[in-house]
RNA sequence: GAUCGGCUAGCUCAGCUGGUAGAGCACUUGACUUUUAAUCAAGGGGUCCCGGGUUCGAACCCCGGGCCGGUUACCA
């Protein structure tokens, strides 16, 4: 539906429509496209013999000049009235053509490379086709010689409803989202030469197992029964390490039904990664190396600007036990004390705590309240209790630890790995400790698989694994501070109640 | 959830102490046609987020609601 305002357009538009019924309707061919056509026309100029067709949007013009913008950029076009077609008809008709085009619109042009007297790369346009026609106005976003820009499409909600129009008139907003497929692929293809697999593991699970958070439920209609969005994948990905694969990860999309904020959107993208016969030492490694690969291909270099600050992925990264950390920032050795000395230490910093925080939960309120913040460069904290990663493997020679690690970066967590708990009688005993959360009051306590425990009876190899977060990563690489810049379409309330009513009924 | 700020033309924004709604860009018409924030002239365009209230009179003040953003809390 379009409203009033629009109806000049509209007719506009019939009139196009009309002209356009004489035109050729065959599928332009294209012999370029401009984002490497600057650069291929500058390194290898050679005028009068370039003769190009290109398509894109008209962009807006100035006198006979006039700027067509594709896929990946910008070229500037010379189309003088009354010069454009091979006879008196054509030129008649492209004139018309010329009059009806605005800002949008898109067309195809033929016509060959000059430079200007300005020094500015441009196509002399021989011959012009219609292609499709724009019936709402572009925000236009102008750039003076200083580089200032004007009337900048800015407005965060209509950037992020209209997402189509903010990648069309911002051009360093596509930049970024094309450097978040870059560092996907970067990931992808490291793990595939390593002949790790790219595999796919369900979203509507009727446990929701993995983590720790509040899912989003839904309802299977013919088997009557409820399912719910995921909120972790670990489980799957261990069943397929069980099923003989050696290596196997899963980029995708996690749900959790909880608060919306500058880091957290209700959904989000999980990379997850298990490797069998490898350990968290192992992983941390193989992490460094990733992560300098992904820094050097998404952004030149390994060391990247982010909030100010310089991070420097160049690995190896520093280590500390979650009880070093501590004490390191805190001064207080708390490595041997039972729950009652964790209270008190929460009490002497005056962190909020309730009775059903067990022992590891409260080491977790301390590191997160006293060390978090100080971990700038990309650092591991590692063997964390037991008692709140309830899949990671016993620590091989300290007690009441796990062999589990999360990297820090910019006091932020961007990667999490365990090795990974494959005994069955273990792991049962930790799914029943979180049971003893549960009724303590923890309403995020993990649920109890039996499917999963008896894959593990079965015999799982010691296997590592390891979850990244790739919009926090993506946010990282791209000196991004909220989420909804790395997210295409991120979660908003709708618009106007009516559309919601509309799309009901 | 708390708190602060924003919402005015398609976009970016002015709008004083409450007194007929403004600019630039975009759009339309014309001029110009090697411009690059093109230029010049004229023109059209408004549910001032929504609903109530106060007032002779509300974009502006008051009450309620909506959406967006910042901060903060919660949440692996």
């Amino acid at each position: 539906m379009l409203e009033d305002a629009e109806t000049m357009t509209i007719l506009e538009l019939s009139e196009t429509v009309e002209w356009g019924e004489g035109v050729d309707r065959e599928p332009i061919a294209l012999t370029d496209y401009i984002g490497t056509l600057r650069t291929d026309f500058l390194g290898d100029f050679s005028p009068e013999k370039l003769t190009i067709t290109i398509g894109g949007r008209f962009m807006g013009q100035r006198g006979s000049f006039a700027n067509l913008q594709d896929a990946n950029g910008r070229i500037q076009l010379f189309m003088k009235k009354g010069t454009i077609g091979k006879d008196e008809e054509e030129i008649e008709l492209t004139d018309k053509m010329m009059k009806l085009l605005h800002i949008g619109d898109f067309i195809g042009v033929t016509g060959e490379m000059f430079m200007t007297q300005t020094g500015e790369a441009t196509i002399r346009v021989k011959e012009l086709k219609f292609l499709s026609k724009s019936l709402r106005n572009l925000p236009i976003v102008k750039v003076d010689k200083a580089g200032n820009k004007h009337d900048e499409f800015t407005d965060p909600e209509l950037r992020y409803r209209q997402r189509y129009v903010d990648l069309t008139v911002n051009p360093h907003v596509k930049e970024t989202f094309l450097k978040r497929i870059k560092l996907m692929n970067v990931i992808r293809n490291y793990f595939n030469d390593q002949g790790w697999l790219e595999v796919e593991t369900p979203i509507l699970q009727p446990i929701h197992g993995g983590a720790a958070a509040r899912p989003f439920a839904t309802h299977h209609n013919s088997l009557d029964m409820p399912l719910y969005m995921r909120i972790a994948n670990e489980l799957y990905l261990k069943r397929l390490i069980v099923g003989g694969f050696d290596g196997v990860y899963e980029f995708g999309k996690m749900f959790r039904n909880e608060g919306m904020d500058r880091t957290h959107n209700p959904e989000f993208t999980a990379m997850e990664i298990y490797v069998a016969y490898k350990d968290y030492i192992w992983m941390m490694e193989m992490v460094e190396t990733l992560l300098e690969k992904i820094a050097l291909e998404v952004t030149g270099g390994t060391s990247v600007g982010y909030d100010g600050k310089e991070i420097n992925f160049a690995g190896p990264y520093v280590r500390m036990t979650m009880y070093e950390s501590i004490e390191k920032y805190t001064g207080i050795d708390v490595s041997k004390m039972d729950e009652a000395g964790l209270r008190e230490v929460c009490e002497k910093f005056h962190i909020e705590i309730d009775s059903s925080m067990g022992k590891g939960k409260l080491v977790d309120e301390i590191f997160g309240e006293k060390v978090e913040d100080n971990l700038i460069q990309p650092t591991y904290i590692t063997d964390y209790p037991i008692e709140m990663t309830p899949l990671a493997k016993k620590h091989r020679t300290s007690q009441g630890l796990v062999e589990r690690f999360e990297l820090f970066i910019n006091g932020k967590e961007i990667a999490n790995a365990y090795s990974e708990l494959n005994d069955p009688i273990d792991q049962r005993e930790r799914f029943e400790d979180q049971l003893k959360l549960a009724e303590r009051g923890d309403d995020e306590a993990m649920v109890l698989d039996e499917d999963f425990l008896r894959a593990l009876e079965y015999g799982m190899p010691p296997t590592s694994g390891l979850g990244i977060g790739i919009d926090r990563l993506t946010m990282m690489m791209t000196n991004q501070h909220s989420i909804q810049e790395v997210l295409f379409f991120p979660q908003m309330k709708p618009e106007a109640q009516t559309q919601i009513e509309e799309a009901i009924d």
